[in-house]
RNA sequence: GCCGAUGUAGCUCAGGGGUAGAGCACUUCCUUGGUAAGGAAGAGGUCAUGGGUUCAAUUCCCAUCAUCGGCUCCA
C-alpha cells in the first residue's frame, strides 16, 4: 500500500500502482469523468500512469490550467495527426498548448502551402479522429530509439529536438497513426474532445529564430462541450467590437494616413482632447508628488547617443541620422528622452540635499519598428511617453521605487484599471557578464525592487534573465481585447547612463558621488494607453475623460432656443456639451447619440422648456427622469469629482 | 524584414473581361415628432498604385504599397 496525500492534506491509502483516474473515481464518479491530468509530487502526469510510491497528488479538471493544458496538448496531437493524413510528408516542429488553445508548427514541404482554405478540412478530419476515441499511449524510449524513429520519418525538426534531450528522459506518445516526441501529459483518449475549431494559420520561424526556416503555424482551440466553444467564439466576436482601431475610427479619435506614413498616428480633435486630458491629469499629480516638468527637443546630436551607448546598440535599426548643410553634423530623431534628461541634470550642480531629483516630460519619441510589427496605436513609430527620471542616492532607491509603485497604483485605480500584472525582471545569474555595473549595485537594486513591491502590496511575478543590460526593472502589463499582452508602465534601474554621462552630486563627505538613475513611465505611451483604455471601456469613457459629456436633443425645431439656453448654461459649468439639431425624430437622435457613446443625453421638449428642466438619459442605461438645470449640472460635477477623487 | 490573407463610395460589404452596386453616413425637400432607425429625391468611385496579357482589364498575370492574423525585434 502507498499513502496518497490530497490537496486538503487528507491522506488515503491505495495499492501500489494506483492511477490518477482510479483515485478520482474513488472520490466521486463525477470527478472521475472530468479529471484530465494529475500532479504527482509537483510533476504533471497522465491520469492513467501508475503511481508507485507515497505521493502528494492533485487532480485537474478542464477548469484548472493543468487540465486545460493536457486537453489542448492532446488536441494539438490530434491536429497533427489530421495534418499528417491530409498533407503526407509534413514535418512537425513543436505543438504546445497555449493560453487559449494550442498550435502546431508544421513544414508541409516546399511545394505545398497550407492556407485558410485548408483549415475547415483539418477541422473536419480532427472531428472524425476525435470520434474514434483513440488512446494516447505513453512510451519511454532511449534517445537512440527516438532518433531512429524520427529519422525514419524524415522528421528533421524532431531529431534536432531529441539530440538536445538527455537520454533516459525521452517519451513518445502514440495516438492512432501519429507518434510524437512529447513530455506529456495527455488525456487518456481523444474521445473527450467534443468541440473543435481550427482558428488561423500564420508563419513562425523555427525556434523563433529569423535566420531559420519559416514554418506554418496553425492555431486551434477545443473544448469538452460544444457550448463552451460557442461561448468562446462569441467572446472573440465581442472582443473584436472593442478593438481600438475600429472604435478609434467610429468615435473619431485618431487615424492613420499613408501619405503621412505608416505607424504615425494622427490625433483627431476628439482624440487629441482625450489625450490632453490624460496629460493634464497626470501633470497635476506629478506636481503634487514632487516632479519638475522639463521639455526637450525632438532631435539630438548623434554624439549624444554615442555617449549614451544607444547609437552603437540600436543605431543601425533606427531612423537614420538627419544631415544638415554643415559637413559632418548629424542629428537623430530621439528614440528616448533619457540622454536629454541626463544633460539637464548635468546643467546644474547637485548636492545630496537636492536628491532625489524627479524630472518628467511628455516626450515624443521616434522608433523604427519593422513594417509587420505595426499595430494600431499599440505599436507605432512615433509616440509620446509620460517619461520621468529619478536621480537619487543609492540608499534612496527603495523609497523612490515605492513612490513610483504608489503612483502607478493611484493612476490605475483612478482609471478603474484592475486587470494588470506586474513583472520583476532580474539578471540571469548564470550570465552575469551580459550586464554592466557591479554585483554589489545589482544586488542592491534587485533587493530594493523586490522589497518595494512587497511593501506596497503589489503582486508580482519574478523572472530571471529578463532584466535590461543596464539594470533590473519592474513592468506593468495589461491585456487588450483579444488577450494580447502589452507593457504599459515600467520602472527601470539604470547604472549605465550615470556612468556614461558622468553624472554626479556632492555628498555629505564633500566628495563627488554618482547618483542612481531610475527610468519610469506610468501610461508607458499615451498612444498605447489610449488604445488599452478604449478596449477596456469599449469606448464608454468615464465622464471626466469623455470627449463629449452631454448631448442635447430637442424634440423639434421649436425648442432650439431652449436647447441653446441649456447648452450655454452647461458650458458655464465647463461641461462639454453638444446639440443635435438635425431634422430627425427623437428616437433617431437617441439611437445615433447612444451609438456615439456620449455619456448623457438630454431630451428637451415642451414640458422641459416650460419648466426649465431637462429629461436625462444615461448612455446604455436609459431614462433617468427629469432634473432642474442646476440639479443636473451639480449631478454631472459630482460624478466627475467621484471619478477623479 | 518573414509566412499567409486582404485592398471596390466616408463606413460595412456585394459584384465581375465589355468603363460599377447595396445598406448606413452625407445634401435637399416633405414631415415638427416624446426615449434606440419617418418618407422621398440627390450627390458621391481613375474599383490601392505601376506594369503586362487582350480589340477591350476594376475583373486575369506580375511587381510595389498599405492593411489584417502571426513570427522576429522592441532603448
Amino acid at each position: 500500500m502507498i499513502k496518497i496525500t490530497l490537496p486538503d492534506n487528507s491522506v488515503r491509502e491505495y495499492s501500489k500502482g494506483i492511477t490518477g483516474a482510479e483515485i478520482a473515481s474513488s472520490i466521486s464518479p463525477r470527478l472521475a469523468k472530468e479529471v484530465l491530468s494529475v500532479t504527482v509530487n509537483g510533476e504533471i502526469w497522465d491520469i492513467n500512469r501508475p503511481i508507485e510510491e507515497d505521493s502528494s497528488v492533485r487532480l485537474h479538471k478542464f477548469e484548472d490550467n493543468e487540465g486545460k493544458h493536457a486537453f489542448w496538448h492532446s488536441s494539438a496531437h490530434l491536429m497533427a495527426e489530421a495534418i499528417e493524413q491530409l498533407f503526407p510528408g509534413t514535418k512537425f516542429g513543436i505543438g504546445p498548448a497555449i493560453e487559449n488553445g494550442f498550435y502546431y508548427d508544421v513544414d508541409p514541404g516546399e511545394t505545398v502551402t497550407i492556407t485558410e482554405l485548408d483549415l475547415p478540412l483539418i477541422e473536419k478530419r480532427m472531428k472524425e479522429l476525435a470520434a474514434l476515441s483513440q488512446p494516447f499511449l505513453r512510451e519511454p524510449v532511449s534517445r537512440e530509439e527516438a532518433l531512429r524513429i524520427f529519422n525514419e520519418k524524415g522528421d528533421s525538426y524532431k531529431t534536432e529536438l531529441i539530440s538536445e534531450l538527455e537520454d533516459g528522459t525521452i517519451t513518445l506518445y502514440r495516438s492512432g497513426e501519429f507518434t510524437d516526441l512529447c513530455r506529456g501529459p495527455h488525456l487518456p483518449d481523444s474521445g473527450s474532445i467534443k468541440a473543435i475549431k481550427v482558428l488561423s494559420v500564420a508563419g513562425a520561424y523555427w525556434r523563433g529564430d529569423e535566420k531559420r526556416k519559416m514554418m506554418t503555424r496553425i492555431y486551434g482551440i477545443t473544448f469538452p462541450k460544444q457550448k463552451m466553444l460557442d461561448e468562446y467564439l462569441e467572446m472573440l466576436e465581442e472582443a473584436k467590437k472593442r478593438d481600438h482601431r475600429k472604435l478609434g475610427r467610429e468615435l473619431e479619435l485618431f487615424t492613420f494616413s499613408q501619405k503621412v506614413g505608416m505607424g504615425l498616428p494622427l490625433w483627431l480633435p476628439k482624440g487629441a482632447e482625450l489625450r490632453q486630458r490624460l496629460i493634464d491629469f497626470m501633470t497635476a499629480e506629478l506636481k503634487r508628488r514632487g516632479y519638475s516638468m522639463v521639455s526637450t527637443p525632438h532631435i539630438g546630436n548623434v554624439d549624444l547617443y554615442k555617449t549614451s551607448g544607444h547609437y552603437e546598440k540600436y543605431g543601425a535599426d533606427s531612423f537614420q541620422p538627419l544631415k544638415t548643410p554643415q559637413e559632418g553634423e548629424e542629428f537623430m530623431l530621439k528614440p528616448m528622452n533619457c540622454p536629454h534628461h541626463c544633460e539637464i541634470f548635468n546643467a546644474t550642480p547637485h548636492s545630496y540635499k537636492d536628491l532625489p531629483v524627479r524630472m518628467a516630460e511628455f516626450g515624443t519619441v521616434y522608433r523604427y519598428e519593422q513594417h509587420g510589427e505595426l499595430h494600431g496605436l499599440t505599436r507605432v513609430r512615433s509616440f509620446t511617453q509620460d517619461d520621468a527620471h529619478h536621480f537619487c542616492e543609492p540608499d534612496q532607491m527603495k523609497e523612490e521605487f515605492k513612490s513610483i509603485i504608489d503612483l502607478v497604483q493611484w493612476v490605475f485605480n483612478s482609471l478603474n484599471f484592475n486587470e494588470y500584472t506586474a513583472q520583476i525582471s532580474l539578471r540571469d545569474p548564470a550570465n552575469k557578464e551580459k550586464y554592466i555595473g557591479n554585483d554589489e549595485n545589482w544586488d542592491k537594486a534587485e533587493k530594493a525592487i523586490i522589497e518595494a513591491a512587497s511593501e506596497k502590496g503589489l503582486e508580482t511575478v519574478i523572472v530571471k534573465g529578463e532584466a535590461a543590460f543596464y539594470g533590473p526593472k519592474l513592468d506593468f502589463m495589461v491585456r487588450d481585447a483579444i488577450g494580447r499582452k502589452w507593457q504599459l508602465g515600467t520602472i527601470q534601474v539604470d547604472y549605465n547612463l550615470p556612468e556614461r554621462f558622468d553624472l554626479h552630486y556632492i555628498g555629505r563627505d564633500n566628495q563627488k558621488h554618482q547618483p542612481v538613475m531610475l527610468h519610469r513611465a506610468i501610461f508607458g505611451s499615451l498612444e498605447r494607453f489610449v488604445a488599452v483604455l478604449i478596449e477596456s471601456t469599449a469606448g464608454k469613457f468615464p465622464l471626466w475623460l469623455a470627449p463629449e459629456q452631454v448631448v442635447i436633443l430637442p424634440i423639434s425645431e421649436k425648442f432650439h432656443d431652449y436647447a441653446k439656453k441649456v447648452s450655454n448654461f452647461l458650458n458655464n459649468y465647463d461641461i462639454r456639451t453638444l446639440k443635435d439639431e438635425r431634422n430627425e425624430k427623437i428616437g433617431k437622435k437617441i439611437r445615433d447619440n447612444e451609438l456615439k457613446k456620449i455619456p448623457y443625453l438630454l431630451i428637451i421638449g415642451e414640458k422641459e422648456a416650460e419648466a426649465g428642466t431637462v429629461s436625462v438619459r444615461r448612455q446604455g442605461e436609459g431614462d433617468r427622469g427629469v432634473m432642474e438645470l442646476e440639479e443636473f449640472a451639480r449631478f454631472i460635477k459630482d460624478e466627475i469629482t467621484r471619478e477623479t477623487a
